[in-house]
DNA sequence: AGCCAAATGAGACACGTGCATCAGAAATTT
DNA sequence: AAATTTCTGATGCACGTGTCTCATTTGGCT
């Protein structure tokens, strides 16, 4: 009796295989080899006779297969900062779990951590780095020219490397992470619709405006404020440089000097020490605060009320994300684009 | 030379296998095989050596092997209304891509296509299913009893079956979707926040009362809105029926009878109509607008300022991850949660 | 015709696991 | 002690592809 399978179904449940290419195509399984998998010394036209097979066969690669038959792995590092912040954190636990999940795929993942305020430093490390450590490597770190010259000829050495989370401007690369520029402008979006007060101030609080993501968040948050809120004035960024007591120092100043803020905007990564000193400053609360990255802090300021909203980008799906667009570099494919692009996130205390 | 990849590293690539276990376990790979696959009529102390070679080893199965030696290959299938709605053309077209990327790993998926309004004949369709057809099903249909015990004794039958979207309440199973109660409860909170008027009312308007997703929706909504905002009241839901005559009619009919209307918000999936009725009510552009899901329509609607807000769910995401937990169900696998749980998106005409 | 290079065929083995069969060992019962 | 029953070992084939080697055919050239 036929199936009735919806689709121009599996009549038949198996896929074709070489074997059934090459009778296809009249041709031996070492020819429909040597197409599959782009050897020379192969007649234009014989190409194009298995070519054609490939098509009327509907024929697809078994990956299990060619994978055994490969004995394939990889060995994928992670570059990160050597801060104890929340949120790299939790990227760091996405790191373990996605090792777990990846392991069954011979995929190993390795952390190492630099100092993120030396650039000559992580030079140094990733000039250390070959093919014979490593096949690919996810770097996140300050854009630099040492930086960026380091990855260039990490990949000259045949090392895959992408630039994870923060922006490199480099050709070629799509970066894994947010567009930090479409980030800020969200930002700016609700900032502005959140303030009901008709006019007022914007205080913007970066951990440093050398990085290429503060910059281009600040870019998209200039962009939204002044075309759509006019009546609200942005303030130059404060630098806190990752310290507290630098970080109460400025804030205070910047609070003492503007009377009318009402809203704040803390783009960098580490929320917390802004974010706690702007709970204590006095300030009320209907002044709008807005943060970056999903961390236990940032979701307990949400519910607390100190923070109305959040941007983030899924820390899970970016690790995953730097893993599967690794092994495609690795393996020269391309990747679904749909599935690798980081979409914004927006946190409110009601969608946690 | 020892090679100083980090954390615990790969001194060898070769990951160990079967035959290592044994040898380590001090058993036969016959015995290591009816370990790892759970076979019985092995003494319970042979089982807790393996175990522990396992464990020491750090033994992972080679996944690409083992489907290469099962020669498994799954039948999935999405049942879906038949309606033109673009939400369900982008589900349409999200399937349509994972087949191509899921084919490589011997994976069929089908879509058919059913009459959204009638539970008997969904029902009806569902009973026709059995192993010999297909692996897996995921359904998006409303919750009535028909459908509920179609699915409950689809599953007795073998085959496994995930809500999809739309929820019903099946013990045991997770949804394959949002949470529509805070989805619901992060529109109102979008709601409350973007409109400035000191009160006002809040139009409501669903395709049916009766879809268990609008109920949910509605009972977070209102929950924020009474809490957080009780100073903007919520009207009774009007109910479209997807008809657009019925639509403009209680629409008009509404907004005749509330002055003072401050913001509208669309539950149903397809938010074409009401929108753009809402367009041509000719209330003020202040009237804040909140729909659901990521359409050709809504994206323009956001750009043009018609909407205010979309809430949205993934829907490449949704496919995907459907796709996955079935897969997961047939093999008794457990899914990697956090990759599973579909967020909750929101988009503002600053971050499409 | 003869020669050479290019193109193709034929075949074998490997990868790691699943699955099955049969023999033999060990433990338990009679 | 013998007869069962329970457990374990040895072994072989299969899955589909990648990668070799070596033989053979084809086509172009002088």
């Amino acid at each position: 009796m036929k199936k009735t399978y919806p689709r121009g179904a599996p009549d038949t449940l198996l896929r074709p295989t070489t074997k059934d290419l090459a009778r296809a195509a009249g041709v031996s399984r070492a020819t429909v080899d040597r197409v599959l998998n782009g050897r020379e010394g192969v007649k234009p036209e014989t190409v194009q006779k298995v070519m054609d097979a490939i098509e009327t066969l509907g024929f697809v690669r078994n990956l299990s297969a060619a994978n055994l038959a490969k004995g394939r792995s990889y060995r994928f590092l992670f570059v990160l900062p050597q801060t104890g912040d929340q949120f790299l954190d939790e990227i760091r636990r996405h790191i373990g779990e996605a090792e777990a999940v990846f392991a069954a795929e011979r995929i190993w993942t390795g952390i190492h951590a630099v100092d993120g305020n030396d650039p000559y430093r992580i030079a140094d490390y990733l000039a250390t780095l070959g093919p014979a450590e490593v096949d690919g490597v996810a770097i996140m770190a300050p854009e630099t020219p040492q930086v960026r010259d380091a990855i260039v000829r990490l990949r000259e050495r045949g090392v895959r490397a992408l630039p994870f989370i923060s922006n490199q401007a480099l050709s070629g690369t799509d970066l894994v992470g947010i567009d930090n520029r479409a980030a800020g402008r969200t930002a700016a979006t609700l900032m502005g619709r959140f303030i009901h007060a008709g006019t007022g101030r914007i205080l913007v609080v970066a951990e440093s405006m050398q990085s290429r993501d503060s910059l281009e968040r600040r870019l998209g948050f200039d962009e939204v404020m002044h075309a759509q809120f006019p009546h609200l004035a942005t303030l130059p960024s404060l630098e806190t440089y990752g310290a507290p007591g630098r970080a109460a120092r400025v804030m205070a100043a910047a609070i003492a000097g503007n009377p009318d803020i009402a809203g704040v905007y803390v783009m960098s990564a580490e929320a917390r020490i802004p974010v706690e000193i702007l709970a204590r400053s006095g300030l009320p609360g209907s002044v709008v605060a807005i943060a970056h990255e999903r961390t236990p802090f940032t979701m307990q300021a949400l519910r607390a009320g100190t923070l109305d909203a959040v941007i983030t980008q899924d820390s899970g799906h970016l690790v995953r994300s730097a893993i599967r667009r690794l092994r495609a570099l690795a393996d020269r494919l391309s990747t679904l684009d749909s599935q690798e692009k980081i979409r914004i996130e927006i946190l409110l205390p009601t969608n946690l």
